[in-house]
RNA sequence: GGUCGGGUGGCCGAGAGGCGAGGCAAGGGACUGCAAAUCCCUCUACACGGGUUCAAAUCCCGUCCCGACCUCCA
């Protein structure tokens, strides 16, 4: 099984003969729905934890819940979590709390299977306190002026591997004036933990005062702590690569002295209608959106794979829908096919799951071998679903009809028995107006 | 300015040296009382200029254009 790590830029081989395989992915900030966009990404790791699984090895997968400390490094106002609270006037826990059962929600909707484990920032501020110490003591970090606790960057010899960001050329005020206030030595360093200042709510006692963690410092912490100190695969978003990830493997490798993580992954961004996702443009789309339309989810789901993860897929309703026709089609030949669930294994579809997540390629043969003349079409698409889990072994719901539609259905097998077209025509679009979608075959209507 | 990735038919999108993926849309046909569904057919493309090669969408050089990241972001 191979990867495109972004580190060596090149796809690099996955052990799944061990027994275990230990993920790690960037999880959701809880103080907003997430996008379609978002859910890509974490689609990804799901897609990624299955194919573990179908080469045998188990995925441990852990997944952090942001709830404190997400916020730009120097302005201690946008603190994502509390201005969100400002403005639902709750209490900020609540809001985490809330994001976080929809993002759960949305996921399941997805058929993303949950993650080994879910731990939250605001539950893990030991687990960080500690690392941040031994980083003070290894010389890799200091205590500013401002009582806050800066990773020293210079320190860390191979910063920028991952993004090709070297320090020399990140000068500050690129992209808008900086303001130094000159605690932290070198103006690439970062927070791991920012003292409170005059902050009151989600701040924690720290050997260095009162404060909150940096937001970086949390999936070190967590992932060396609850993956036993090594990833197999660290999984994020394409913006992530820096500074987040950059910074995590700074910390992560300091601490440990050698690489903490074997594969860097990253799902390029999803953009809709050819627009970057975003509030200003209007065009942030949520799982609900789609639901709202009456598309099944899943269809979601078969639009993404239908693309490469690391392309910028552009999203469409258009191609949403055409998404949702082919799916309901496929479980409605499934059920035609064959009724039993037995699984055989296509070895061009396993080669393309093992071959980078290549699942548009795996559509394509589906798409092949929904046409051709093999007898087990059904157990190959069976096969396929365990990773690309778009339920095709659900049958197509029966229409539970009602007093009314029965009889209209009635009525209108009788007017084409006695070849009353109009009266027939008339009935149909009566009951079309119901919500029925009417055929008409040799062996009478059928509706759906 | 630095870094990463792209430019393929009306549209979306695979392919990464050798017989024209596929989908959507459109048009035509079969079937049908008519629809719908289904099936068949049609439309045939690789940003530009050089180079390498028997052979280039694919490799190399140059040019133009687009997107992302550069201390908020999946």
């Amino acid at each position: 099984m191979k990867l495109y790590d972004t580190q060596s830029r090149g796809l690099k081989e996955v052990n799944v003969e061990k027994e275990e395989v230990r993920m790690y992915c960037c999880g959701p900030t809880v103080y907003r729905d997430a996008h379609v966009g978002n859910l890509r990404t974490f689609l990804l790791s799901d897609l990624i934890a299955r194919i573990v699984r179908l080469n045998g090895s188990q995925p441990r997968l852990i997944q952090n819940i942001t709830d404190v400390g997400h916020m730009s490094e120097d302005f201690i106002n946008d603190d994502k979590m509390l201005s969100q609270a400002k403005l639902e006037k709750v209490d900020p826990f609540e809001i985490a709390r809330k994001y976080e059962q929809r993002f759960h929600t949305d996921l399941a909707a997805l058929n993303v299977q949950p993650a080994t484990a879910y731990p939250r920032a605001s539950e893990s501020i030991e687990m960080m306190l500690s690392l941040i110490s031994r980083l003070i003591d290894a010389g890799f970090a200091y205590v500013g002026s401002d009582s806050s606790v800066y990773f020293s960057a210079e320190k860390f010899k191979s910063y920028g591997a991952i993004s090709g960001n070297k320090l020399d050329a990140l000068k500050p005020g690129h992209r808008y004036e900086y303001t130094e206030d000159g605690a932290k030595r070198f103006h690439a360093d970062w927070a791991l933990w920012k003292a409170a200042g005059d902050r009151t709510e989600m701040v924690w006692d720290s050997p260095w005062g009162k404060g909150f963690p940096g937001w970086h410092i949390e999936c070190s912490a967590m992932s060396m702590k609850l993956l036993d100190g090594h990833v197999d695969i660290h999984v994020g978003g394409i913006d992530l690569r820096f500074p987040h990830h950059e910074n995590e493997r700074a910390q992560s490798n300091a601490l440990i002295n050698k690489e903490a993580v074997d594969l860097w992954v990253h799902g390029e961004h999803l953009l809709f209608e050819g627009k970057k996702m975003s509030k200003s443009s209007g065009n942030v789309v949520l799982l609900s959106d789609v639901i709202a339309r009456g598309i099944d989810p899943l269809a979601l789901r078969l639009c993404f794979l239908e693309n490469k993860y690391r392309s910028q897929m552009d999203l469409t309703w258009n191609a949403i829908e055409a998404a949702n026709e082919t799916l309901k089609r496929w479980r409605t030949k499934m059920g035609h096919w064959s009724t039993d669930d037995s699984i055989s294994i296509d070895p061009e579809i396993e080669q393309a799951f093992n071959a980078d997540v290549d699942t548009p390629r795996v559509v394509m043969r589906l798409r092949e071998i929904e046409k051709d003349d093999s007898h087990n079409k059904a157990a190959v698409f069976r096969y396929a679903d365990q990773v690309l889990a778009l339920d095709l072994n659900r049958p197509i719901e029966e229409r539970v009809l009602t007093p009314e539609m029965k009889t209209l259905l009635e009525d209108r097998a009788l007017a084409r028995n006695e070849k009353r077209w109009a009266d027939s025509d008339a009935l149909r679009v009566e009951l079309e107006n119901l919500g029925l979608s009417i055929k008409d075959t040799p062996e009478g209507q059928i509706w759906s």
